[in-house]
DNA sequence: CGTATTTGACCAGCGC
DNA sequence: GCGCTGGTCAAATACG
């Protein structure tokens, strides 16, 4: 079924030419601008269209001088060949590089109605659609799922409609919406860097139109993809978080007992706590947004091969951890789980997690 | 059986 | 105007 791939310019070559490149004076990056400080909250859904990575900075982006006035597709190129674990998310927007108001998009986020049928939304969003771009390191390749990628879970869920081969990459970029709340048009795309197969490249396009997933939705925010293959992980996907009966109570929560409603209050209340943002972009900020490793992409991997202590203590202030009691600690490790950006569809746990990305950072598989 | 994923078809945007 | 391409839809299929 796939079409023969010619070389040409990227699909994301694409986004950056319908970000209108012609840049008025006051905006020397050109259509598209760099986030000009990390969001204020890391949980803040307005600003990334929810993607978590989108606090993180990527040293390299930084090393793009202002005045530097690359074609897009030579940008790009920079961009997607320098992308490391964390890059700082570009916003690619189609007002010639004025900032975008929130929820500037073809589509009726209040109704959830396309503007005419449901296909012009999409094809007039191709024009006029704010999108940002991150780049982190993709999963090892999930065996038995030759097409597909192993997509690492954010905190929202995500429900795949579509694949394409795209001209000019090897890899299929895959299509997502969200699936946490109905109408909701918030869509990412996925994809592996052409220069790098081992980072991923995620599009995200238009704004969710509901707060991030509670704890449980949370445990519920990943696709069907992120899954361990039958029969390399079966022990764990049991009491993986992508349990479908999770996903669906607290998608909708339509068959939510007062118990559990009170339940889903009482872990509100306790995620208003576990994240304290501005800690976090300080930790992170302190930790890996060193000159040292902006000229060594890869090291923040070597640096978490080398942490010693947890490094969700990066999240959560100093002391946090040791002043919960046991069943408060139980919920916050389940939370913690959740919070673990690289679901590398291999471990659930936290340990299996961290080795997880220690082996992808090594390129050796167990 | 309900839900998620896969995949071929459709169609508007875009470049020539 | 034409062909290519990307984005989406929806039926078929897979999965739990």
């Amino acid at each position: 079924m796939c079409k023969r791939m010619e070389n040409s310019q990227g699909d994301l070559a694409d986004i950056f030419r319908n970000s209108s490149l012609a840049a008025p004076p006051e905006n020397p990056n050109g259509g598209w601008h760099l986030l000009p400080e990390p969001p204020s909250s890391f949980l803040s859904a307005d600003d990334n269209f929810g993607d978590p990575f989108s606090d993180f900075r990527h040293p390299f982006l930084d090393e793009f001088p202002a005045a530097d006035f690359l074609p897009a597709e030579k940008k790009l190129a920079e961009a997607q060949g320098k992308c490391s674990l964390f890059s700082r998310m570009l916003q690619i927007s189609p007002s010639n590089g004025k900032p975008v108001p929130p929820g500037a998009s073809s589509v009726d986020h209040a109704r959830g109605l396309p503007n005419s049928s449901p296909r012009m939304q999409g094809m007039k969003r191709r024009k006029s659609q704010v999108k940002k771009v991150v780049c982190i390191p993709a999963p090892p390749a999930a065996n038995g799922r030759p097409t597909g990628e192993s997509v690492p879970s954010d905190l929202w869920a995500w429900r795949k409609y579509g694949q394409k081969p795209i001209k000019g990459s090897p890899y299929p970029r895959g299509y997502y919406r969200c699936s946490s709340s109905k109408g909701c048009s918030a869509r990412k795309q996925v994809e592996r860097s052409r220069t790098d197969p081992n980072m991923l490249v995620i599009t995200y396009t238009a704004e969710h139109n509901h707060p991030w997933p509670t704890q449980r939705n949370i445990l519920a925010g990943s696709t069907r993809s992120s899954q361990p293959p039958k029969g390399i992980n079966a022990s764990v996907s049991k009491s993986s978080p992508h349990n479908k009966s999770n996903r669906v109570h607290h998608e909708w929560s339509s068959s939510s007992t007062i118990q559990a409603m009170k339940e889903e209050e009482e872990l509100q209340e306790m995620e208003k706590s576990l994240v304290n943002p501005g800690d976090f972009d300080q930790a992170f900020d302190e930790s890996y947004a060193m000159p040292d490793n902006s000229s060594h992409p890869g090291n923040f991997f070597a640096d978490l091969t080398e942490l010693e202590t947890d490094p969700m203590q990066l999240m959560f202030p100093k002391g946090f951890m040791g002043d919960h009691k046991l069943d408060e600690r139980r919920e916050i490790d389940k939370a913690m789980e959740s919070f673990y950006m690289f679901d590398w569809g291999g471990g659930s746990s936290l340990e299996e997690t961290k080795r997880g990305i220690v082996y992808d950072h090594n390129l050796e598989q167990p």
